[in-house]
DNA sequence: GTCAAGAATATGTGATCACAAAAATATTGG
DNA sequence: CCAATATTTTTGTGATCACATATTCTTGAC
């Protein structure tokens, strides 16, 4: 404990964005998404305006808008963490994933075309690409934008801010708990899903992405003990 | 078209809140929810900010709050209005509040204990009294009371913000919808809920929750001709 | 050495201001 | 009288400041 700052704040985009606002939102998320801020340190807004170069205001609701995603906890005495999530919680996040995923794809599939399954096996490349690699942070990135490819097709966009929450609130803990496996065990469900959307076989396609988050889960056989590591050196 | 903000913002609250930011948001919150704010209308934050009487970084706060909670849209231009609901996307909140309240219900009912039921009997009462004297605002927000007292319970907390968040877009929709209907057909499905809680049965428990939000879908036999009539007032 | 109390520092909050962009209003040309 | 342009007003955004509170550091007593 006692250790510096050393997240690295990714800013790969300038701040051409519309609002800085918008890119200090985007830098943090990411940031988090990615687990460079450890669980349990206080973020400071003036620490993290003087970072990015801002003043403290677009900070502030970034914060703010993050909270209410549970991105963040904002304690008592109004200090701003990434929190800890509980093995239980972790559990809880994933059967939510499962429920609102298998939902979303299933509303999604009447309206992907042959094209946008093109696009899809391109996106399943970069997830293989980036796993072959080794790289975890961008082959989950990559994960990420395979399914929400999918669930975007529906005009009618209900879950996938919510779906977008429930990763956010896995991506720190899941890439803490990720850094200490050895092994990761992919299987291409990637690939059932696809020939369930070209089938137009939404009870295939509901099995086959609740067949991937499951993978996912399975991969942390050792949360528990990573929870009580993390728990006890803060 | 063309009319003075009316909304009353009710502010039964006075601005004992731990912080005015707070206060604000839960003041809108609530008017939003009631359907006091006209979905289409801007809402400025200097007019917020006068009618409220605090300075307009609060109410800044607020709506951004609000906006991530998908309550209030920021349109290109940065304005921020309540959106009008398609009657599709009305349906899928419905089947949203199906898939994650009688998930929530379920993992709640293990905590639920005797004590806690004789406050649900309570809160139904409350229900029925705001009903029964033809105030739907209050019905409808002790309705709110009665599923949020279920869902609580579960000491892992991850579907109620989103539950929450449904029960927002819905609101003023809802609102505006139950205005124009005459007879309210009331099912006792608590009634059904209580019993399935104190005999421990989870399956029946979310057949009660089910057929009670079916049961508030079947009174909007008419939103599609209210979603033409508000679409082509603005 | 340990712990508690007080001083010093850091931090979040709310207010105000300047500026650029967007709406609304006024003006001009047909 | 109407449409297109110009002007004025309104509005959101980002920055800075004052203040109250939380946190940290220091000091002193046991």
């Amino acid at each position: 404990m006692k250790e510096k700052k050393s997240y690295s704040l990714s800013l790969a985009n300038k701040k051409d964005f519309n609002n800085i606002n918008e890119w200090v939102y985007q830098t943090l998320r990411t940031s988090i998404m990615c687990g460079e801020i450890r669980p349990g340190v206080a973020l400071t807004i003036r620490g993290l305006a003087e970072k990015l170069d801002v003043s403290s205001m677009p900070v502030r609701e970034a914060l703010r808008r993050l909270a209410s995603e549970s991105a963040v906890d904002i304690t008592d005495s109004r200090r701003v963490i990434v929190p800890l999530i509980s093995p239980d919680k972790f559990k809880e996040l994933y059967s939510l994933r499962i429920l609102l995923e298998t939902h979303a794809a299933e509303l999604a599939l009447p309206y992907i075309s042959e094209k946008q399954v093109e696009h899809l096996i391109m996106l399943d490349k970069e997830v293989d690409a980036s796993y072959s690699d080794g790289d975890i942070v961008s082959g989950s990135l990559a994960n990420q934008a395979f399914h929400r490819y999918i669930y975007k097709q529906n005009p009618v966009q209900v879950c996938m801010p919510m779906i977008e929450s429930l990763w956010l609130q896995l991506g720190p803990f899941a890439r803490v708990a990720l850094s200490k496996i050895e092994k990761y065990y992919e299987y291409d469900r990637h690939q059932e899903a696809l020939e369930a959307i070209q089938q137009r076989d939404s009870f295939a396609l509901r099995r086959a992405i609740e067949a991937d988050i499951r993978d996912g889960l399975s991969v942390f056989k050792n949360i528990d003990e990573i929870y009580h590591d993390l728990k006890s050196s803060e």
